[in-house]
DNA sequence: ATGTCGATTCCCT
DNA sequence: GGGAATCGACATA
């Protein structure tokens, strides 16, 4: 028998992947050590959504999002980065935002990224090391230089993917922070975990 | 060359 | 729950 898991097969689909995603593990890799988080929310981006980015056709900024599944598509939001799965073959456009991670290891490395961007104020703790998508960004050091990367390489320094399960039940609901789509129930999250950007 | 617009975060009421 | 910060990508001229 296969694996239960085949991660082509899994991310094929915005939808279904969003959904899959919760409960898989992102890791960072890098000088300083581990960090990994287990995924307890993600949004789908499907390629004829109209508030995916691929949506109006391609452009050097979502190049990446038209690669076939398992690449990273990372972009910039004012001051933030958004880290993005791709799903679908090449050249469709497609992808799955991960809104928020529960830190599994090296979370005081998390806490030391999240400090590192904080100019006068506190440093975060607890979830809001990694309740949101930009949080988990800075507290992974994802950047623009991770965008087009591939997630399935397990050696070397960078940034991948273990598949998995949700550890309790999946819910959805609609999107944050979008203008396009409003109602589309394409977000995806673990009940009742305190990550969780925004529990309903 | 210039104007618009965010898949956000943080701080304030 | 609202608004400011802030800047690059993109569209238009």
């Amino acid at each position: 028998m296969k694996h239960a898991l085949d991660p082509q097969k899994i991310l094929s689909d915005a939808r279904s992947a969003a959904r899959s995603l919760i409960g898989w593990t992102l890791v960072r890799t890098g000088e300083e050590g581990v960090r990994a988080g287990r995924i307890v929310e993600t949004e789908a981006y499907p390629h004829d959504d109209p508030a995916c980015h691929a949506f109006g056709g391609r452009t050097a900024r979502n190049a990446s999002m038209f690669r076939h599944a398992g690449h990273a598509y990372v972009y910039r939001i004012h001051r933030s980065f958004c880290f993005n799965v791709v799903t679908g073959p090449e050249g469709r456009g497609e992808a799955v935002l991960i809104r928020a991670i529960e830190p599994i290891d090296g979370v005081d490395l998390m806490a030391r990224a999240r400090a590192r961007n904080t100019v006068g104020r506190k440093a975060p703790s607890g979830k809001a090391l990694t309740d949101g998508p930009g949080k988990l960004c800075q507290a992974l050091d994802i950047d623009d230089r991770l965008d087009g990367c591939w997630l399935f390489d397990t050696d070397g320094s960078g940034l991948h993917l273990l598949p998995g399960n949700a550890t309790g039940p999946v819910v959805c609901s609609t999107r944050i922070g979008i203008s396009k789509a409003r109602s589309k129930r394409y977000r995806f999250f673990l009940r009742g975990n305190p990550w969780v950007s925004r529990p309903r």
